[in-house]
RNA sequence: GCGCCCAUCGUCUAGCGGUCAGGACACCGCCCUCUCACGGCGGGAACAGGGGUUCGAUUCCCCUUGGGCGCGCCA
């Protein structure tokens, strides 16, 4: 019998959650769930300069958003730095770890001097085996950990395989600073360790970190946890992902107008596979997910492909849940966005969203198209789109619009539906009165011209009456 | 500079010694169609380069090149 998986999320509070944190933090909890473990998470607020509360909530808000829920309470990590102190003086005792007394600005020289002659800019274990009786008076000093001087540190890890680092690359790294606080490399560790973290999967940035992390394992005397080092998401132009080109929070994407099972979808897909396999709800991920199926490359982001996602989910969603959806995200985007218009004619559009959902990639998109139903009649032609218009358009135009003047409601269930019973009823060519509509009316990328006609239908216009009114229009 | 990681279509990827190198997004064409979508069908498009190992390399090893990450009293 194993022991039970706990993996862990573990960002710090400095800024928004952000699209690759989000990633991290859905492979760890995939994996978590899958194998019927714990996925725990633990904000990192050492950094007590940086950090803010808001962040914390954003964080929080955003992994319920995307569906990623965590077991137990979250760790607050500063709260934990009196446990990390005893570790550093815990390794003190056991020899694994010194006092330096060493200036940031004799650190700075040393390295300095280090890489003029072309080595790695390292701490040169200067007060590693001096007599701390020599240290200077008054000088606060920091506990550093005793790296191995010879031989190597091997992490062995499940994506990237088995990586070996020669021990006098490491240095003997700061572990508790001048004021008694720890180091992120002693917090993680000793944390990662009281939680009982059996997994870690982290971005591949904190593979050399890792090795040092051992250090501090060894020097305990604790098992080393498993490792995952995700390949990091890069921009489109493969350097590092920038704002523009998708470094955003996840509250950006729910602005965007992007559905969170679009973005774990996509998210999953990027860096992780399973066969051919594209779409997958969370509950597949789940069911799937192994850490053999992670990729050792960095990925790129492509806002194409999480579109044509986006698209799919709007497509396969029920219509109540995308109007909730498109609600909120008026509301929270405010702007120019017509909030109360969309909200008053909740049946209207819950009937419209069937032939709205195919033609949208975005809930931005599908506001915008519901927007059709409710905006104010007659819609005014832009300019250019006026100058387009053959004069026979304007004079068909004119007429339609006293046809069309006042229409502001109408119900049924599906535009395509209606137009066959329509198209029936009359054996009418409705594309002779809906092509001019359609030129005057630019933007919209579904029929005006079916689109009002559909709306006298229910208002309670009989169809014959309509065909004979169109009829007229149309010749 | 030193260390480490990575490398299949434009992008995400399948592949785990022998495949016509497969799928998805994007792109192009056709069909459906009053428009735009959706959907269907079809097309172009890749193993970075050079050495080995092997009967045989996209696949294993080395080098080169190209990316990335790390080297803080940040996390």
């Amino acid at each position: 019998m194993s022991e039970p998986v706990v993996t862990r999320f573990a960002p710090s509070p400095t800024g928004y959650l952000h699209i690759g944190g989000a990633r991290t933090a859905l492979f760890s909890w995939a994996f978590a769930r899958n194998q019927n473990g714990k996925f725990l998470l633990r904000i990192e607020d050492t950094d007590r300069e940086r950090s803010t509360e808001e962040a914390v909530r954003e964080i929080y808000a955003g992994l319920k958003w995307l569906g990623l829920d965590w077991d137990g309470e979250p760790t607050l990590q500063f709260s934990r730095a009196v446990r990390h102190a005893q570790v550093a003086r815990d390794l003190l005792s056991r020899g694994q770890a010194y006092y330096c007394y060493c200036s940031p600005d004799e650190l700075a020289q040393m390295r300095e001097d280090a890489r003029a002659k072309g080595l790695p800019p390292r701490y040169n274990g200067y007060w590693r085996d001096r007599d701390p009786k020599t240290a200077p008076k008054g000088v606060a000093p920091v506990i550093r950990v005793k790296a191995p001087r010879s031989g190597e540190i091997r992490v062995h890890d499940h994506v990237q395989g088995e990586v070996v680092f020669k021990a006098e690359n490491l240095d003997d790294f700061i572990i508790l600073r001048s004021d008694g606080t720890p180091t992120y490399m002693l917090a993680v560790v000793v944390d990662d360790h009281d939680m009982s973290v059996t997994h870690i999967i982290r971005g591949d940035d904190h593979l050399t970190n890792a090795a040092r992390q051992i250090v501090i394992y060894d020097g305990m005397g604790w098992k080393v946890p498993e490792m995952a080092h995700i390949p990091l998401i890069h921009g489109p132009d493969g350097a590092k992902l920038s704002k523009r080109h998708g470094a955003l929070g996840v509250a950006a994407y729910r602005q965007m107008g992007y559905l969170p099972e679009a973005i774990i979808n996509y998210l999953a897909r990027l860096g992780w596979s399973h066969g051919d396999d594209e779409l997958f709800s969370r509950e597949q991920i789940v069911e799937w997910f192994s850490l053999e199926g992670l990729n050792k490359g960095a990925a790129r982001f492509d806002f194409a492909k999480l579109e044509s996602i986006n698209g799919h989910y709007i497509r396969q969603s029920e219509p109540g849940y995308l109007f909730d959806v498109m609600l909120a995200t008026a509301e929270e985007l405010g702007r120019d966005l017509d909030t109360a218009g969309l909200a008053g004619n909740k049946s209207t559009i819950l009937a419209a969203l069937p032939e709205l959902q195919p033609r949208a990639k975005t809930i931005l998109e599908l506001i915008d198209l519901a927007h059709f139903i409710y905006a104010v009649r007659p819609i005014e032609l832009d300019n250019a789109a006026r100058a387009e218009l053959t004069d026979e358009a304007r004079a068909l135009l004119a007429s339609a619009r006293t046809v069309l003047a006042d229409v502001t409601f109408w119900s049924v269930p599906s535009i395509d539906g209606a137009m066959r019973v329509f198209a029936e009823a009359k054996n009418l060519k409705l594309g002779k009165i809906a092509q001019p509509l359609r030129a005057a009316l630019t933007g919209h990328t579904i029929s005006p011209g079916i689109f009002e006609v559909m709306v006298l239908i229910g208002k309670g216009e009989t169809l014959s009456r309509i065909a004979d009114q169109l009829v007229q229009i149309g010749q």
